[in-house]
RNA sequence: GUCCCCGUAGCUCAAUUGGAUAGAGCGUUGGCCUCCGGAGCCAAAGGUUGCGUGUUCGAAUCACGCCGGGGAUACCA
């Protein structure tokens, strides 16, 4: 157990007779943030104060008279309006990280009281090449996973494969009237891509083509709406005053119209300026009522497209393993949309039955309290949404492996999607399963836009992962190392990789994030690069003194805390396990790349600054001091492997 | 129209969910280092946490109202 759990246990007993269940008031017990408050602090006297109608300032002293720590810490100090802070012993400091030395897991123990995780992450389309967009899903999901796994839960990792949508009605038509043969024959992926970006750009291009006149309408009418706005408001400085906000919103609405007229322009002159496509486009004007038929004929089981869906399928998810493979990131189950295919009629029909869903305007839907629109499981031409297959996703997942949670790792455009799907699945009957949305920003170019590639394009996955690679190469090129020419390709994949992961952990996951390569590869400041540095400087130290390090880790070589540098050390390591608890409260990597740079990597620069290993005073500081560099090291290579990071032993 | 998220140093981001003097990196200025891989180190400057009013021992964090940005808004996923 951590020691700050230790801690909080002992408060327990001690609040127990003052303040009943003490609840909330353990969250209160925390690490301090200034060593001159101690290692550990509790807050809870103040709130405490407050209900009981005392003096903060004695609640603290009843506190602390009944606390029982003195085999984990010096006598307590009061501070302030009521703080209590403690200050770890040494000699439990040193036993606790013997303890670690001995064991794989650092002495953290699995928990006592293991839950069951599903974790839905990645989820991308198996007919569209992966793109920026997938990034922060694959790579928080995978986190999470292997993060909840360590700590003792169970987990299943669920990559929930859009298999089944209109991308393949694409594929279908595109193979029956555009098939290159030959390329089919020797890349089929590539061809099948090929495949649905053309069948694409025609029915993007129709579409545009048809919508035009009504969008440049709507441009003509806001700009009309605007010219009479002004006349009006210019009719005396009071209205105009008044009207400012209105004004602003009918600017806004015009813009966005421009927008889509600007996009609609651009579909149309990506065919028109090519002949090849235009002929094409020219010669399939009804495309999309085409796809759309395709698409529905592989739903009702038509033979032919069914075949080419079951030859199509194998080829994209290999492609999609070779992706994963390369970003080492893996899945219990891939249970795709086709999976649920057969359950969809069940559940409209369960949910009409109940009396929850029913018909409107002749597609059905779930009316919920709270929200104008209702949630829709059936359109009006009896095809199912996404909504629908999401409910008979949790019913399987419920069925199937009995979580006390799911998490979605989705982005946060689709918040409101999962507050309805929620709702519906508490409404169905599911309200013991914990259901929880974990959000994230966008991906945003040095622009403060969409990361997009210079023509606006999207940015494939494996584009991003080449560069990240390619400028890694770059930087250990320039290593003095002596890698040979294989070598620094290795390291150079995992630096790259790892710089590409690093960056979207280390960003607080609700917020928007820019993406730089330099930045996530710069070897100073908050980086994968500066850890895996960090690593390989640490174990540099045991090459450089011939130090066989397991044999000193067991020969009973014993720890000392000789200097504050050291101590801070030794705390730091120690609270390796803490950092993984708040990573896992509310689903939040940054907490532990926070660890590793603020905390662990922090202390061990200053020790490294202050404390000399191989030339140490003595053979016995010497020993010590090494042992504290192989915590560090380790505790280094666990944590950016819960992180999906591998470490290289030299770069 | 309604709902959700965001606004923190010049820039990119944190802040353990209400805790003590808001922290890093880059950039800027000034010093220092013959030293385990120069990961340089130390120091300084830089903030009315968008604005205002509340809530309380205590607010970047909670509530309400503004201002600014982004997103969502029934038959795509």
């Amino acid at each position: 157990m951590s020691i700050l759990a230790e801690l909080r246990r002992r408060f327990a007993d001690a609040l127990r007779p003052l303040a009943g269940e003490p609840g909330e008031l353990l969250d209160m017990v925390r690490a301090s943030q200034d060593p001159r408050f101690g290692d550990y602090q509790a807050n809870c006297a103040m709130p405490l104060a407050g209900r009981l109608k005392r003096p903060s300032k004695d609640v603290a002293a009843d506190i602390v008279s009944r606390l029982k720590v003195d085999d984990l810490c010096d006598p307590p100090a009061i501070a302030g309006p009521g703080f209590v802070n403690l200050r770890v012993r040494d000699d439990v400091l040193r036993s606790r990280l013997h303890a670690a030395l001995r064991d794989e897991r650092l002495g953290i123990q699995p928990i006592e009281r293991p839950r069951t995780f599903v974790i839905d992450y990645s989820a991308p389309n198996v007919a569209k090449p992966m793109h920026v967009g997938h990034i922060r899903s694959t790579v928080i999901g995978d986190s999470l996973y292997r993060v909840l796994k360590f700590l003792g839960h169970r987990v299943v990792g669920d990559n929930h494969v859009g298999d089944w949508g209109t991308q393949f009605g694409m594929i279908i038509f595109g193979y029956k009237r555009f098939l290159d043969r030959a390329a089919y024959e020797s890349q089929k992926v590539e061809e099948l891509a090929r495949l649905y970006r053309l069948v694409n750009q025609l029915v993007e291009y129709h579409e545009a083509k048809a919508n035009l006149p009504e969008l440049q309408a709507a441009v003509a009418g806001h700009e009309k709406a605007l010219r009479d706005f002004d006349a009006l408001a210019n009719q005396s400085p009071e209205a105009k005053k008044k009207a400012g906000k209105d004004r602003k919103r009918l600017g806004q609405r015009q813009l966005e119209a421009r927008d889509e007229v600007e996009s609609a322009r651009r579909r149309i002159a990506i065919v028109e300026n090519d002949a090849t496509l235009l002929k094409l486009a020219n010669e399939h004007p009804d495309i999309g009522r085409q796809v759309l038929r395709e698409t529905a004929k592989l739903h009702a089981g038509d033979a032919e497209n069914r075949r080419l869906w079951e030859e199509f399928l194998p080829a994209c998810l290999a492609e999609l393993d070779r992706v994963y493979r390369r970003m080492k990131v893996s899945f219990d189950h891939t249970l795709g949309e086709s999976f649920y295919h057969e359950r969809l009629a069940g559940v409209v029909e369960g949910l009409l039955k109940k009396g929850l869903a029913r018909e409107t305007d002749g597609a059905i839907g779930v009316f919920l309290e709270g929200h104008e629109t209702p949630m829709l499981i059936r359109k009006q031409d009896g095809a199912f949404l996404y909504a629908t297959s999401d409910l008979a996703t949790i019913q399987h997942r419920i069925d199937a492996w009995k979580p006390d949670v799911i998490l979605y790792v989705v982005d946060h455009r689709q918040g409101l999607h999962f507050e309805q799907l929620f709702a519906v699945a508490r409404l169905w009957g599911y309200r013991d399963v914990d259901l929880k949305h974990v959000s994230f920003g966008t991906v945003l170019g040095k622009d403060g836009r969409p990361f997009k590639t210079r023509e606006g394009g999207t940015v494939e996955l494996k584009a991003l992962l080449d560069e990240a690679v390619e400028k890694a190469l770059g930087i250990v090129k320039q290593s003095d190392a002596g890698l040979t020419e294989e070598e620094q390709r290795d390291v150079a994949g995992i630096v790259g990789l790892g710089a590409l992961k690093y960056a979207d952990l280390s960003h607080n996951r609700t917020s928007d994030y820019v993406f730089d390569y330099d930045k996530m590869l710069s070897m100073t400041g908050n980086t994968a690069t500066y850890m895996q540095y960090a690593y390989v400087r640490v174990r540099g130290i045991f090459r450089k003194g011939n130090v066989d390090i397991d044999a000193l880790r067991s020969s009973g070589a014993e720890i000392v805390l000789s200097n504050p540098v050291e101590r801070a050390l030794a705390l730091s390591i120690l609270q390796f396990a803490e950092a993984l608890e708040t990573v896992v409260e509310d689903f939040r990597p940054n907490y532990l790349t926070a660890y590793l740079f603020d905390s662990l990597a922090r202390c061990y620069t200053t020790f490294f600054e202050n404390c000399p290993v191989l030339q140490a005073e003595t053979e016995s500081l010497r020993a010590s001091r090494l042992l504290l560099c192989d915590l560090t090291a380790r505790t280094l290579k666990l944590g950016l492997e819960l992180l999906g990071i591998d470490v290289a032993e030299r770069m």
